[in-house]
DNA sequence: TTGAAAGCGCTAACAC
DNA sequence: GTGTTAGCGCTTTCAA
């Protein structure tokens, strides 16, 4: 199946503005500027310049016009990792919406690590990209630190805080576990479970969802710490663990859609009547909430509407304009449907 | 909720690695050693160096450095959407083995579009980016001049085929239909169906089913286009039109097992006996395929295998070596579960 | 409307 | 072990 040995390609030279000036007959500030700014180029020295670019193939080395401009046309966004749906819808709007205005993306992963956020921010800064967009608003001090010493336009997501480190759209997380704990209160669970990880906004899901209860006086929520992984086969899980440890269990509230619904596959599996044997109540809305039986009672947010905005926050302070709504809070809502 | 009216910050001028070298006593090219190649400095320079270094807080411009260099550290990806978790998975992956090693990756979306991604590739060769990984090995005449002519390191993905860019790894989309197909029959089955979008590799997969059936003397089999968008809910609706347009069919072959999920689900719904009505099979071995009910018969392949492959041929390259395997046929499984 | 000069911050090649 | 000299290919500012 091999062909022949691969080895590094012999990039001659790159063909560059100096080139195609001398073949258009022009200085290449002229090419530059068929490039950037047409407008400002007689109509026939335009066309001229033009059909040369395209027969010589010339592609603009953005590298060196970055360095020059200061400007590297590229937007950096940093996510726990992208094979969560909520965070791959996040990075799908932002790229989207950036690519629109020639705008590219630069992507890492953390793995949750706040340490690898770190690096991240400082390889990113390295990169001079024009803006950043980071998951969450819990940075270690160095990381504030870098992105106060560069002055980049940052793009906090996916929670609220009241101290921004530049602009932030997300939804407030505490809030949401708190109106879910609310609804459940309401429908007239009693004895409930928390599911999830350890990520701060999940962890602040669950501290809203016991605030409600305990201002309800209700029994404080059991809270279930599963590791990150497939989120199906762990609700499948949580869910078998916490019937076996706490029989009186009457609703559970997942930290995400997937992890509900793997324990709604299980609920189904193991003829457990869902809601009246238990509740089950996720977070997000996936796709899979309404597709599985009974479709689940969760709460509504937009992860892909998160990236389109923050993208367009970034691309307001590119053109130079001031953002005048540095922090937007796009809400959530709870989605009442058939499992709690 | 909002602050302060955010505008462009104030970027004063950023550290330089003059500057550190003025602050150390030295010249710039040893703080460039310093950083780079650490062990052609004497141990008490690199220390002072070191110790300005940090306490200025210098990163150092990659920009320029690549400029210089011809060498950025970045890759770039192209993928259909990374809404697809086969493509975030090897988007992961990527990204994960690409880290390890100091690259950055550059993401592009195309939309199934060759359009697109005709611009994604001409815009990722201006940034002069260090490797190239496409999705498929199906391209514009203009991409693949336009990569020839930039001489970087390709690496196609998630298909197979005797004239490759310049590196491959994948699988036979053709074969793995066909030993579905031929699956399917042995088990019995004799009138099928095959779902799927219309994208080059789900029709090579069909294409391949066909051609087992038709070796085997079999109906052929119908072929159901869905949207591409929620698999889950398409699954759903593909399974209820087959089953009112074809009702002698007995199983059906879906080109991704959400596809298949959503159509066992809407089975389960509907009281509909899978695998003795209608029998299931998936494709790709995801999360999915092992919890619904009845579990997926699947084709198992490996989506984050294929980005690692991609990166550590790539790294191989840029290290200067030369790939020996340009081609990597990762295989596939046929995956028998209960669903057919 | 077009061009010349200067420099963005770094690395490569060569000297000392 | 360390420094000097030249660029890398572009944009910016100013001049014509």
């Amino acid at each position: 199946m091999n062909r022949k040995p691969a080895t590094a390609a012999a990039p001659s030279r790159a063909i560059t503005k100096e080139d195609v000036a001398r073949a258009a007959g022009v200085s290449h500030i002229t090419v530059s500027r068929v490039i950037n700014t047409p407008e400002k180029v007689a109509p026939a020295t335009r066309e001229r310049v033009e059909a040369f670019i395209s027969s010589m193939g010339y592609i603009p080395n953005m590298l060196a016009g970055g360095l020059a401009s200061r400007r590297t046309r590229i937007v950096a966004a940093i996510v726990p990792t992208i094979s969560h749906s909520i965070f791959a819808e996040t990075v799908r709007g932002l790229s989207e919406q950036l690519s629109l205005q020639g705008y590219q993306l630069l992507l890492g992963q953390t793995n949750y690590s706040e340490e690898a956020e770190t690096g991240l921010v400082e390889a990113f800064i390295g990169r001079r990209v024009d803006g950043l967009v980071l998951t969450g608003v819990q940075h270690s001090v160095r990381t504030r630190q870098r992105l106060k010493a560069a002055g980049i336009p940052v793009v906090e997501t996916w929670d609220l805080t009241a101290q921004p480190i530049d602009m932030l759209v997300g939804f407030d997380n505490h809030a949401a576990g708190h109106a879910m704990g609310q609804y459940l209160h309401r429908k007239g669970y009693r004895r409930m479970a928390f599911v999830g990880g350890e990520d701060p906004r999940g962890l602040a899901r669950y501290a809203g969802m016991r605030a409600a209860l305990l201002a309800q006086s209700a029994a404080e929520p059991v809270h279930l710490v599963m590791p990150m992984g497939s989120f199906l086969q762990a609700g499948r899980e949580a869910i078998c663990r916490l019937l076996a440890l706490q029989p009186g269990i009457d609703a559970a509230f997942f930290s995400n859609d997937v992890l509900a619904a793997g324990a709604a596959l299980e609920c189904a599996r193991r003829g457990i009547a869902v809601p009246q044997r238990i509740a089950l109540a996720g977070f997000a809305n996936l796709d899979i909430a309404p597709e599985v039986l009974p479709a689940l009672t969760t709460v509504q947010i937009s992860a892909h509407q998160i990236g389109l905005t923050a993208a367009e926050m970034l691309l307001t302070r590119f053109d130079g304009d001031a953002v005048t709504q540095t922090v937007c809070d796009l809400g959530y809502a709870i989605l009442e449907r058939d499992s709690a």
